[in-house]
DNA sequence: CTCCTCTACGAAAGCGCTTACGTAAGCGTT
DNA sequence: AACGCTTACGTAAGCGCTTTCGTAGAGGAG
């Protein structure tokens, strides 16, 4: 912190305002107890100070922060930062600023990132990265939310965990069944799911939705292949190399987040296979880029800034009596990158 | 902040251990002055008893933060969630968390977050957004950043201001000069740039850059057209209606960033025109999904991540007498995007 | 053995704020 | 007029830590 010898304090504004410290304070917290005409006084002091209270003297004195923690896996992934563009934006409306940290992808480094955000005592914590279907791989970090919501935290989280806290759900599933239906309703019938682990409830749910539709259809979900990879463009590319050798008479791929759906893309390129004349490629997500591709990527939009939005005013909110939940809408976005079954 | 009633506090870690709060401070600070054998005692006490200091109080009394801001136009930015990504992972290595504010590209905002970060007495600032051409739209911001440093706060900057402080300089200059020497070496002399505001010390720098290929070429600079939009997908297309209409025999496009060239590559389909069978197309910055587009976009790489992680190292360092200068080199990538010039 | 210097530690004074708690003044009741 | 209630403010006790200053004890020099 800087010693910045020059800022005023609390005591300066009293002084200037000719009221006790005390007074000063709740006039400007907005803490009832002081006439209209002091509270103005000591507010205009404040301004020709340009006093800015010590955030945290603030937050030791109260014991409650202005900071919001974010968690995320990656905040070079352009789905995080869509989130956490969200959150920066009503937080910054809100007058709270936002700690961020990203994950990488790991388990044990969320729980880290959570603990180190209690010990900070920020006043919420916001969970972008997916859920887990195992509910026991969330223990530890359930533990960790709880405790920290007995002590008055307040937690959201953006899909579907088992934490036991406020909730942003996308409709993974219905989104899944939707750009399922678009692509056989376009008449495809040889389809290759290429997906991330299965472990995450993100994944596991929209592929429930891919399902969903098939069996719609009179399908058997289990004739289509479920190609699994990481859950990042390299991860799409090499699912693509496996369809090629193992599903060669593939028609469609449906890709269950648009970074695979871009690695299938490129892979497709380089091998020589036309999209979407022999095969159709769909993503999920709808990424800022997905309609600047080429072909622009058929996908399924999720509003990731509105999300992120979102959870943050879940976590705003006076706690509930129980877990809300808040289901964000799917959208099924048809662009060039699917296309009737070649025959 | 959490009412976390159950965590444990220094003064519980002393008792433990059977010192007094002054060693114990000063055994997990690592502060000199303790043996080595109570600093080590003090230090199982804390892990026993999940000691984790509380931030607040830390920096209340020490006058010193772990926090570190960063200040970024648009967080769902690729170029700045890449920074952004370099610099949280750096961060986590040294145990210090950040705080990130984005400003909507609003030179005034920007300062109005900076101002909060200075009230909210972080360890250092980092500012990721471009620099303006013109220093008195700087001055603002570079009185807040003077008076922030003078009381000793740590600044440093990605791109070139005039603040003077720490910065990380991408070779913008040279990289605009390969890539125009690229687009010329393949023999295109009907070339239009296309550009965002020249007010920023990014855009201008790297027009430069491409001015001195073109001269050096024996071209006169001022017949290249340059059309400015927002830096922008979207400027990008709009740009290219632009050229479409007042140039249409232009061959290659130099975009100076890549999301305006990916936005030029997305207006050039939709209009019909084939890329880089009759138009070629640059970028700058070579942003993740830039391999991935199609065609693949040819542009120069700028390590973003990299950019952010040497800003912060900067910020961390001791500062020197004077601001230090960080250069970082720019690599053009050739992919798909550019061709021959055709005749 | 005394004096001095170090080293290792403890006592206590804050850091700048919030918030019980206390109190004086104003007002309505009886 | 005495009482109680409310309102508006001041006093002062912390919040949990760091850090200055003081001191006891060990060790070396003379």
């Amino acid at each position: 912190m800087v010693r910045t010898n020059r800022s005023p304090r609390l005591i300066d504004v009293a002084h200037a305002s000719g009221v006790s410290i005390a007074t000063a304070s709740r006039a400007l917290s907005g803490t009832p107890g002081v006439s209209d005409s002091v509270a103005e006084k000591v507010r205009q002091a404040a301004r020709e100070l340009g006093y800015v209270a010590n955030l945290h003297a603030r937050s030791l004195a109260s014991g409650s922060t202005a900071t919001i923690g974010l968690v995320v896996h990656e905040i070079g992934d352009p789905y995080f930062s869509e989130i956490a563009s969200g959150v920066l934006s009503l937080a910054a409306e809100n007058g709270r600023t936002v700690q961020i940290c990203h994950t990488g992808r790991d388990p044990e480094a969320e729980v880290e990132q959570v603990r180190s955000l209690v010990a900070n005592r920020v006043g919420a914590i916001l969970i972008a990265g997916s859920g887990f279907v195992d509910a026991s791989v969330e223990a530890p970090m359930r533990l960790e939310v709880q405790r920290y919501a007995e002590a008055g935290g307040r937690v959201a989280v953006v899909g579907r965990h088992h934490l036991g806290v406020d909730s942003v759900l996308p409709d993974n599933r219905p989104g899944g069944r939707a750009v399922a239906e678009h692509i056989l309703g376009l008449g495809h019938r040889r389809i290759v799911v290429v997906s991330g682990t299965l472990e995450l409830t993100t994944v596991a749910d929209r592929l429930e939705g891919v399902r969903d539709a098939l069996e719609a259809a009179g399908l058997d979900a289990g004739d289509v292949p479920v190609l699994q990879g990481p859950f990042t463009r390299e991860g799409g590319r090499e699912c693509i190399r496996r369809m090629l050798a193992d599903h060669p008479r593939t028609t469609a791929v449906i890709a269950l987040n648009d970074d695979m759906a871009i690695g299938c893309l490129s892979q497709l390129r380089s091998s020589g296979v036309s999209v979407p004349g022999q095969v159709s490629v769909s993503g999920f997500d709808d990424v800022a880029v997905a309609q600047d591709l080429s072909p622009g990527l058929t996908t399924v939009r999720l509003p990731m800034a509105e999300m992120g939005a979102r959870a943050l005013a879940l976590a705003l909110k006076e706690p509930g009596a129980r877990a809300r939940r808040q289901r964000v809408p799917a959208e099924l976005v048809v662009r060039d990158s699917t296309g009737p079954a070649a025959r």
